[in-house]
RNA sequence: GUGCGUGUAGCUCAGUGGGAGAGCACCACCUUGACACGGUGGGGGUCGUAGGUUCAAUCCCUACCACGCACACCA
C-alpha cells in the first residue's frame, strides 16, 4: 500500500495519461474483462453491435458504447456471470465501396484483379485495419471480452450463415424471383428497403400529352421522370373519374416512341394530383409494378446497370446509350419540339436515396433473392406485445411495431465480392441447388440431376443477414456450447435506432425461429451525437469531434462522463458539447486533490476499511454515511432503469459538492480528527467504486492507493448501501446547518463585513455544538448570528447585529420580500376552497410556511423599528 | 400525409399539480491545513402561444406556432 509519505508527493494536477495506458495494460493482462459461463450466478451478457472492421470510433460510440461498458462492470461487480461480447461485421458494402476506391487510386479497378484476388486484398486489408477500433476501444476504456472477440467472416460465423440460408430455404421462406429491387447505380448493388434515405429534393414536373393514334383524342399526364416513358406500357387514371371514364380501355401512342399503349383504370392513381393521368412504367417505379401486376401489363426494363438506356428488351429509338439524366433532358427537348410538352413547373419532392452511396436510387426488375418476412414477423411481433421484449425508452417499440406489421419481403443477394457468397449453385439447365457446402452441392446434383456441372451464384448475402444470427452466432451455435446454453438469450441490447430496423428487428426474428426465444428482452436505445447545433456530425461539414482527440485531451474518463452525463432518459439526441469533457477532467482532477488530501491527513489511515462505532461518530460523519447510503441506494436504480445521465449527476453531486465541499472541510476542525481518517477512507473507498462503472480509470487508480481489499476494483464488491448506516435526523439537522451556513456566508458578502473567523458564540444548542464541527463557523467581526434550527426545510431565520447603516438596506429587502411571501400564504389559506380541497398535508404545511414568515418578519420589523423605521 | 419527440436563465439541459433548478458563460470577492482544472457569493427566466380542467397549472387536456426525427407508392 502507498505511504502517506509518498502520496503527498503527487502532483497537484491529475494525469490521465500517465494513468490510463498503464491500467488498461494491468486489466487486460491479468484477464479481468474475461469470463466463462457460470450457471450458478445470474448471467449478465451484452452482445456488442459489431463495429465494421474498417470502422474508427465516432462520438456515436461514446453514447451507444459506454453504456455497455457501464453496465458490464456494474454488474461484474454485482458479482454476476458479466461479460461483454465483443466483435467486428465485415460491413459488406462499406467495406468494398472503400477499398475499391483505395484501389482506384492506385490505378486498380476490382475486376481486374478478379473475385480471389479482390477478396485477399479485402482480407488483407480488413487484417491491418481491423484493429484499429479495438485499439481505439481500449482507449476509451471499453473492457469487453476480447478473448471471445468475433468477425462475422470467420470460420463459425460463416457456418450458421450457410445454416440458416439453407434452412430458410428448405422451408420455403428464402426464394428466388424476379421483382422491383433498390438498384444503387453507384455501388453496382442492389440495397433493402431499409438502406434507403427518402431526400426532399428541387425537381420539376413535366405535363407532357399522349395523343390517340388517329388523332381523336388525347391524354394528359403529368411527370417527374420522362425518361422513364421509353418503358410506359400503359396510361392509369382513377377508376371513378369522370373526367376520363369514357378514355378507359382506349389506346394513346407513346410519344417519341410510336408504341401504342392502354388506358387503364385503377384505385392507385390520386384524381387530385397532377391532371389525374399517370403514366406507368411498371419496370422502373414502385406504383407502377403494383399497377402493372393488378392488370397484367408487360414490364419491360429500359435502364442498365450503370442507370443508362437500354434497348436490350424494347425499342428505346436514339437514346439507347444514354445516362439517365441525359436522357430526361433529350426527351424533355425532344417532347417541345414535337410539341407535346405542356408544361414544365418546379415541384419539390423526395428522392429515394442510397443510404452508403448518396446515389440516387433506381427501382429495377431484378432477378434476386428474398426473405419471405411475415411469417418471421409474426412471433417477433408477439413477443413483443406480450412484452418478452421491451425497448427504452419505449416509444421505440411503437415503431419497431409499425415497422413489423408492414413488413415487406427482404431482398438479400447482393452483387458484391466481399461477403458471404450465396450457398447457391446452377444447373445448365436452370434447377437450383441450394446446400451448406459444395461437396454437398455436388452431391445432391449427382444424385438429383445427373451430376451435371454446377455454377455457383456470384451473390453474397446483405450483411444484416450475418448480423441478425449474431447473438447466437457468436457463442459457437448451432453447436449446444456452455456458452450458448448459459448465455443465450442475452440481458440487454445496446443501439442506436437508426438500425432498429436493419438489425434489431431481424435479431428478434431469426433469434425466435431457430432458438424459439428472443436474443434478449430488452432493448436499450441509446441516444445519437450531434453537435451543438443540432446538426449531424460530418466530415464535409468539417463539425465531427474525434473521440481521439478528446481523450487526448482530457483523458478517457473525463470523455466518458462528459458524455454520460448528457444523455437523458427520454432524449433522442445529444447536442454535443466539449465543454461537459472540460468539466469532466476538473472533477477528475478535484477527486485527485481530496485524495491527496486523504492520504496527508498526519495521523495516517487504517490499514483495514473500518468504522468508528457509531457512538463516537460525529453528526458530520453521520451525515456523509447516510448521504452514500442514499446515493449508492440512487445510482444502483438509475443503472438498473440505464438512467445514465441521472446516475451519473448523483455520483458526481455526492463527490463534489457533498463529499469534497462540506465533509473534507468538517474534517479541518480539531472535534472531528479522531474519527476522520476512518471515515475519510471508508466513504471515499465507497465513492470509487461506485464510479468505477463511469470513469474506470481514475476510480481504478485511487481506490488502489486507499485501504481495500482485493487487487483490483474491477472486481471489487459493488457497494452495499445496508452496510452503511442511515441516520436521516442527524443528517437533516447537519444539512440544516449547511443552509444557516450558507445564509450566514450570504450576509457576510452583501453586508460586507469585516472577515473574521471567531466562532459564533451565541449560536444556540445543538447548532452550537454542530458549528463547532464544520470549518463554517465564521462569524463576521462585530456581529452576532443567531440560527433557529426548528424551522422545516433547512430555512433558517438570522439575525445579524452588525452597523445599522449596513444592516438598513438589507433588512428593508427583507421586510419586501417576507411581507409578499406572507401574503400570497395568507390568501391562500384564506380561500375556503383551498382549505376544503386540498390534501391536509399540504394545508398544514403552508400553514407552517405562513407562521414561519411571519416570524422571521417580525424579527426583521422590530429590528427595522428598533433602528427607527416605522413599517 | 401519418406517427413520434422537443420547446424552461445568453448556451446545453434537469425538474415538479401547491415556495422556478444545474453546469457552462457573466460579475464581485477570496490564495483559508487537497485542488485557480480551486473556493465563496451574486445578477439573469411572464417555464413557446391561446384556451380548458382544478381550490391551485411550468407540470394534466385541447388547439395553434416553431424546430427535429421516423414512416409513406401523390407520378
Amino acid at each position: 500500500m502507498t505511504s502517506p509519505q509518498k502520496t503527498t508527493q503527487l502532483p497537484k494536477n491529475y494525469d490521465p495519461k500517465a494513468v490510463e495506458p498503464r491500467l488498461y495494460e494491468f486489466w487486460e493482462r491479468s484477464g479481468f474483462f474475461h469470463e466463462d459461463p457460470d450457471p450458478a450466478r445470474p448471467p449478465f451478457i451484452i452482445p456488442m453491435p459489431p463495429p465494421n472492421v474498417t470502422g474508427r470510433a465516432h462520438l456515436g460510440h461514446g453514447s451507444t458504447y459506454t453504456p455497455q461498458d457501464v453496465l458490464t462492470r456494474y454488474h461484474r461487480m454485482l458479482g454476476d456471470n458479466a461479460d461483454w461480447l465483443p466483435g467486428l461485421d465485415h460491413a459488406a458494402i462499406a467495406t468494398e465501396s472503400v477499398l475499391v476506391r483505395e484501389l482506384a487510386a492506385q490505378g486498380i479497378s476490382r475486376d481486374s484483379l478478379g473475385r480471389d484476388g479482390f477478396i485477399e486484398r479485402a482480407w488483407e486489408w480488413s487484417r491491418t485495419t481491423g484493429g484499429t477500433i479495438d485499439a481505439q476501444f481500449r482507449t476509451l476504456g471499453f473492457g469487453p471480452d476480447w478473448q471471445r472477440s468475433r468477425f462475422t467472416m470467420d470460420e463459425g460465423l460463416s457456418s450458421a450463415v450457410r445454416k440458416v440460408f439453407v434452412a430458410l430455404y428448405r422451408e420455403g421462406l428464402i426464394y428466388r424471383g424476379k421483382r422491383l429491387i433498390n438498384w444503387d447505380p453507384k455501388g453496382k448493388t442492389t440495397v433493402s428497403d431499409a438502406e434507403i434515405d427518402h431526400i426532399e429534393r428541387d425537381a420539376h414536373l413535366w405535363h407532357v400529352r399522349y395523343p390517340s393514334k388517329d388523332g381523336s383524342f388525347a391524354i394528359e399526364i403529368a411527370t417527374t421522370r420522362p425518361e422513364t416513358m421509353l418503358g410506359d406500357t400503359a396510361v392509369a387514371v382513377h377508376p371513378e373519374d369522370e373526367r376520363y371514364a369514357a378514355l378507359v380501355g382506349k389506346h394513346v401512342v407513346l410519344p417519341l416512341i410510336g408504341r401504342e399503349i392502354p388506358i387503364v383504370a385503377d384505385a392507385a392513381v390520386e384524381r387530385g394530383f397532377g391532371t389525374g393521368a399517370v403514366k406507368v412504367t411498371p419496370a422502373h417505379d414502385p406504383t407502377d409494378y403494383e399497377i402493372g401486376l393488378r392488370h397484367k401489363l408487360p414490364m419491360p426494363t429500359i435502364l442498365d446497370s450503370d442507370a443508362k438506356i437500354s434497348g436490350a428488351e424494347i425499342a428505346v429509338g436514339p437514346y439507347a446509350g444514354l445516362d439517365r439524366y441525359d436522357a430526361r433532358q433529350r426527351i424533355v427537348d425532344d417532347l417541345r419540339v414535337a410539341g407535346l410538352l405542356i408544361k414544365e413547373e418546379a415541384y419539390r419532392h423526395s428522392v429515394a436515396v442510397s443510404e452508403r452511396s448518396g446515389e440516387v436510387i433506381e427501382p429495377l426488375l431484378s432477378l434476386q433473392w428474398f426473405v419471405t418476412m411475415k411469417p418471421l414477423a409474426e412471433p417477433a411481433l408477439q413477443a413483443y406485445r406480450d412484452g418478452r421484449l421491451r425497448f427504452v425508452p419505449e416509444r421505440y417499440g411503437r415503431t419497431y411495431e409499425q415497422w413489423l406489421e408492414n413488413i415487406r419481403d427482404w431482398n438479400i443477394s447482393r452483387q458484391l465480392w466481399w461477403g458471404h457468397q450465396l450457398p447457391v449453385w446452377y444447373t445448365p439447365d436452370g434447377d437450383v441447388v441450394v446446400a451448406e457446402t459444395e461437396d454437398e452441392a455436388l452431391e445432391i446434383a449427382r444424385t438429383r440431376y445427373n451430376g451435371a456441372p454446377l455454377t455457383r451464384d456470384p451473390d453474397t448475402l446483405d450483411t444484416w443477414f450475418s448480423s441478425g444470427l449474431w447473438p447466437f452466432s457468436i457463442l459457437g451455435w448451432p453447436e449446444q456450447t456452455p456458452e450458448l446454453q448459459c448465455w443465450y438469450p442475452s440481458q440487454v441490447l445496446i443501439t442506436g435506432w437508426e438500425i432498429i430496423f436493419l438489425w434489431v428487428a431481424r435479431m428478434v426474428m431469426l433469434g425466435m425461429h431457430f432458438l424459439g426465444r428472443v436474443p434478449f428482452p430488452t432493448v436499450f436505445i441509446a441516444p445519437l451525437v450531434f453537435d451543438a447545433q443540432g446538426r449531424k456530425m460530418s466530415k464535409s461539414l468539417g463539425n465531427a469531434i474525434d473521440p481521439m482527440d478528446l481523450v487526448e485531451r482530457y483523458g478517457a474518463d473525463a470523455f466518458r462522463m462528459g458524455i454520460l452525463r448528457q444523455m437523458r432518459l427520454e432524449g433522442q439526441e445529444i447536442r454535443f458539447q466539449e465543454s461537459r469533457c472540460e468539466e469532466a477532467r476538473n472533477f477528475n482532477n478535484k477527486i485527485w486533490n481530496a485524495t491527496r488530501y486523504v492520504l496527508s491527513l498526519p495521523e495516517g489511515l487504517p490499514r483495514a476499511m473500518t468504522l468508528p462505532k457509531d457512538a463516537d461518530l460525529t453528526v458530520a460523519d453521520k451525515w456523509i454515511l447516510t448521504r452514500l447510503h442514499e446515493t449508492i441506494a440512487s445510482i444502483s436504480e438509475r443503472f438498473d432503469a440505464f438512467d445514465f445521465g441521472n446516475a451519473a449527476d448523483a455520483i458526481w453531486r455526492f463527490v463534489w459538492y457533498e463529499f469534497c465541499d462540506w465533509y473534507v472541510e468538517a474534517t479541518k476542525v480539531p472535534q472531528n480528527h479522531t474519527t476522520r481518517a476512518a471515515v475519510l477512507s471508508f466513504v471515499w473507498n465507497n465513492a470509487m467504486r461506485l464510479l468505477h462503472p463511469i470513469a474506470p480509470f481514475i476510480s481504478e487508480e485511487v481506490w488502489l492507493a486507499l485501504p481495500h481489499d482485493g487487487v483490483t476494483i474491477m472486481t471489487a464488491t459493488w457497494p452495499d448501501r445496508l452496510e452503511v448506516a442511515l441516520d436521516r435526523e442527524a443528517a437533516t439537522l447537519f444539512e440544516t446547518h449547511m443552509a444557516a451556513t450558507e445564509q450566514i456566508r450570504r450576509l457576510k458578502q452583501e453586508l460586507e463585513l469585516p472577515l473574521g473567523s471567531k466562532p459564533a458564540t451565541k449560536l444556540p444548542g445543538d447548532l452550537a455544538s454542530l458549528a463547532q464541527l464544520t470549518a463554517y463557523t465564521e462569524a463576521a467581526a462585530g456581529a452576532v448570528i443567531t440560527v433557529d434550527p426548528k424551522l422545516e426545510g433547512g430555512i433558517a431565520a438570522i439575525v445579524v447585529e452588525a452597523p445599522a447603516t449596513l444592516l438598513l438596506e438589507r433588512y428593508r429587502k427583507d421586510a419586501i420580500r417576507l411581507r409578499s411571501e406572507v401574503q400570497r400564504s395568507e390568501s391562500k389559506l384564506g380561500n375556503g376552497d383551498f382549505i376544503a380541497k386540498a390534501a391536509p398535508n399540504v394545508v398544514t404545511k403552508e400553514r407552517e410556511k405562513l407562521d414561519a414568515y411571519r416570524n422571521e418578519l417580525a424579527r426583521v420589523e422590530s429590528a427595522l423599528a428598533a433602528m427607527g423605521e416605522t413599517a
